[in-house]
DNA sequence: ACTGCACGGTTTTTATTTGAAACCCGTTGC
DNA sequence: GCAACGGGTTTCAAATAAAAACCGTGCAGT
């Protein structure tokens, strides 16, 4: 106890690294998408993915302990274990498909995109993965800041037309530099 | 040519990969949340992140290369770097959030959330990142599926009650196993 | 009951990545 | 002119990933 690094107090409170726990290793993403995509054995996830095989059970593993996969021992044939997502394991489909369609709005060459991603109600493609307001409201990155949670809701009318130019980090952090850059 | 491997061929094809051959990286979303939230310098980085000086200038340079970040010296002192996000940068910003959000949601303590993201406009929370159908409703993973692009829009009245009994990859791709398991 | 093979691992060895610390070099402020 | 700063690179140790071989159940066929 206390030999916590100080400049880390700040970013470690944003849920962003305890998702990376997990998720920011190698072969994470792969897996879970592949598990969105129907695969639950450990075999299919070996060819499918072309990982090692210690490393995918390391992932496996992981996953499972951190409740984002389930193991149970297949009924039907006891050699086999399925691994199938959990409730927790499906609320990062949003994250998967933004940066699935990030990688495929800027993929260098053509991606073929062949299965797509349809709503299953009209059979049509999928929106882009949207960051909305309390309202429904789409946003853009234009719209965001950070406000400290005691000033949730003020309008500040013209007091702090400039919070750039004087913020400093841990008060209000100034999102959407491009206001002033472009 | 001609040695790639067979099982990648498909899920290569899917923008995730892509994706995480820059963000897969470790650092790499951090360092973006950083940016999003303001620093710009290597020093800003290195001391806010607690990352290696090499690995920095690493993730900085492959970044820029990626074209996520604008590496441009400093008008006022030629010492200074300024590291700017892109619009291809900005564009992550629905996967970042997504994945904090869902860090947020799991996080195993309570995670403070002290700087909050707020919508510009009323200075209110902003909502979670969402999926949304090409007519703006909001999709879970039970609404979706995969489909080859051929069959986009086929309603397929009644003859295809049951896909996922009778698919085969590369086929139609049963992404709601939940339907039948729960 | 015996044989052979599928499934889901573990172990061992080797290559690649990460991290810590020291060094470098063009500014800049004094 | 000189110390300190900003943004690196180099060097070496530790951790992680990959490749390959091995292992222990459990089924299926005979």
């Amino acid at each position: 106890m206390g030999d916590i690094r100080e400049p880390l107090r700040e970013l470690i409170e944003c849920g962003l690294p305890q998702a990376l726990e997990v998720m920011g290793e190698r072969w994470s993403f792969m897996i879970l998408r592949a598990s969105f995509n129907g695969l639950h054995h450990f075999e299919e996830f070996l060819s499918e993915l072309g990982i090692a095989r210690n490393i995918l059970s390391n992932r496996l593993a992981k996953l499972v302990e951190h409740g984002i996969l389930k193991r149970e021992p297949c009924a039907d044939d006891r050699r086999k274990i399925e691994y199938r997502l959990t409730e927790k394991g499906f609320d990062l489909l949003p994250a998967m498909i933004a940066l699935r369609q990030w990688g495929q709005k800027y993929g260098a060459e053509f991606v073929a995109e062949d299965p797509v991603l349809v709503d299953d109600r009209d059979r049509l493609p999928i929106g882009p993965v949207s960051i909305l307001a309390h309202d429904g409201r789409i946003l853009t990155h234009q719209d965001l800041w950070m406000v400290r949670r005691a000033d949730l809701g003020k309008r500040t009318d013209g007091t702090i037309a400039t919070p750039s130019a004087d913020f400093h980090r841990g008060d209000v952090v100034d999102l959407a530099q491009v206001k002033k850059a472009g």
